[in-house]
DNA sequence: TATAGATTATTTGTATACGAACAAATTGGT
DNA sequence: ACCAATTTGTTCGTATACAAATAATCTATA
């Protein structure tokens, strides 16, 4: 008997990344702390305080956003008062970013919670299935768009 | 030494499981055949094909979308002439969708398409890999928010 | 049967996502 | 020095995502 059914949608990769995305998604909503902080807006406070000043754009790719999604990112952590941007010097094109004092507090304050949030998002997994989950994910989520291009 | 940077964005599970989506999205669009056709409004058609009729409610729960967002998918599919609605006369609340014979011919076409897709998304694992990632990710998948409330 | 509670679909508002077009500025090759 | 190609940031348009509010309808139970 040949099946009939060749494409099962619960079984497409695609479909399963996007629903566990959208699971993460939502236990970082509610673990987070701050019910104003989406994982994004989390993620570019992350790489301000770890590397001091970036420029938008730079930040954008370090954080795997396009620079339309970043435009946006950026001025809302602006608008709620978090970080500052200033002309680069040298280069009149950048804008540079970087973490003023309350974006320094928040973010320090929140980093507990981000290691929280990955755990909880793999907890269905025993501890040896974490790791290669996430040597596996690394992988496929290695080369982007603009790479594959290449 | 202690190590000083304990969070560590690029080996979040949150941000992997983004970037592997935003990989597999790319690789839909040049993939599916259709520059107009979403991951969703496949999805839709696919779910659509598989049962002939049903709610728009109950179609959203099997694609994992919520309400509103599967009302935009329905609108811009209806919009496009693939699907049909009528009102379930049993159930005056609900709103019966399926496909006429313009989706019915696009689905069957693109069919053979979507398992090309999860391979070209799979690809960089070996296929004893692919199949450890695909159990893990099911499990990851399985408990959406409304579950977990519970 | 009356009605409180649940379900279905819609609408509004905010936040990703990203292609495309654009202006300003920089870089590279001649 | 010149000019083409590239880079940076912004804006526009479309498509997810989802919380919250609403109207219409159905269900369960007192």
């Amino acid at each position: 008997m040949v099946s009939k059914k060749q494409y099962v949608l619960e079984r497409q990769a695609g479909h399963l990344l996007r629903r566990a995305h959208q699971r993460h998604s939502s236990i970082f909503q509610e673990n987070i702390g701050d019910p104003q902080l989406t994982p994004l807006q989390f993620a570019a406070l992350v790489k301000l305080h770890d590397l001091g000043e970036v420029s938008q754009n730079h930040l954008g790719r370090l954080t795997a956003m396009d620079a339309a999604t970043m435009q946006g990112v950026i001025k809302r952590l602006a608008v709620r008062g978090l970080i500052d941007r200033r002309p680069d010097p040298h280069d009149r094109r950048r804008l540079i970013l970087s973490l003023n004092k309350e974006g320094h507090k928040l973010i320090e304050h929140l980093l507990q919670y981000g290691g929280q949030i990955t755990e909880q998002t793999l907890e269905p997994l025993t501890s040896n299935e974490q790791r290669i989950f996430l040597d596996l994910l690394f992988k496929l989520a290695q080369l982007n768009e603009t790479d594959r291009k290449v």
